[in-house]
DNA sequence: CATAATAGTGTACGACATACAGTATAAATG
DNA sequence: CATTTATACTGTATGTCGTACACTATTATG
C-alpha cells in the first residue's frame, strides 16, 4: 500500500470493521461465510484481516464459537455473546452520532468534485 | 482509557478525524480555533491530538503553515494545498462509501435498544 | 495431477489517536 | 500585584488494529 489514500482508507476502517463484523454475528457465523456475507454488502475484508479479528473479539468476549465437524470440512462458528450484544449497541450509537456529526462538517463540501 | 468501548471509539476516530480537520481548512485556521470550531461542531478534540494531526499532515503536504506574528500572541495558519483539496475529495468520497455500506448493514439492528 | 477454492492458525509491521511532558506568554482573577 | 487560567505551540512514547505474510490442510475443479 503505497498511496496516501490507502494508508487514510486504511484508518477509516479501523473500528468500522469491527461494526461491520459484528453486526453479522447476531446469528451463528463461520469465518468464511463472513468473508462472502460482508463482500455481497459492499464490506471487502480479507480472510487475513477477518480470522486475526474474530481471535481478538473472542478474545474480548464480545463472541463465542464452536466447531461444526459435521460436514466434509471442520467449521468454526462464530456468535455474539451477552456482553458482545451490548457492546455492539453501544458501538453502533458511538458510530451513528459520529457519522452524523462529520456529516454536518462535511456538508458545505458536498458539491466539491472529485475525480 | 480503560473501557472496551473507549479502545473502540479511539479506533472510529482514526480516520475521520483527519477527515473533521481538512474540513475546516478550506480557509486559513490556526491551531488553537481549529480545536474550538470542531468542539462547535461536536468533534471533541485534544490540542494533543490536535497538534500532532497537523504536524503529519503538514509533512503529507496536505496543508501548508504560515505565522502570523502581528496580534500580541504568534499563531501558526493551516490550510489545504492543491493537493490536499485532491485527497480531502477523495477521503470524503471514501468516507460517504463506506459509511453506506455499514448503514446498511446495521439497518435491520437500529431497533436494538441501547443504554 | 495441478490449481483454485475452502477454511483455518500464527506473527510482525506500519500508522495514528492519545497521553504526557514541556515551553511560553497574555489575559483573567482574587 | 501574585496566582491561575487561557491561549498557543513543540516533541516523544505507547497501545491498538488492519494488513501482509507464512503456514497448514483438504476438497473441488479443469
Amino acid at each position: 500500500m503505497g498511496s496516501l489514500l490507502d494508508t487514510f482508507t486504511t484508518e477509516l476502517r479501523r473500528g468500522t470493521l469491527t461494526l461491520a463484523v459484528l453486526s453479522q454475528l447476531r446469528t451463528p457465523q463461520y469465518g468464511y461465510s463472513l468473508v462472502q456475507q460482508l463482500e455481497n454488502a459492499g464490506v471487502i475484508i480479507e480472510q487475513s484481516t477477518l480470522y486475526p479479528l474474530l481471535r481478538r473479539l473472542e478474545k474480548q468476549e464480545l463472541v463465542s464459537s464452536s466447531w461444526d465437524t459435521n460436514e466434509s470440512r471442520p467449521r468454526k462458528f462464530y456468535v455474539l455473546s451477552d456482553y458482545g450484544i451490548e457492546v455492539y449497541k453501544q458501538l453502533m450509537d458511538e458510530w451513528k452520532k459520529m457519522t452524523l456529526e462529520l456529516k454536518s462538517l462535511l456538508q458545505g463540501d458536498e458539491n466539491i468534485e472529485s475525480d
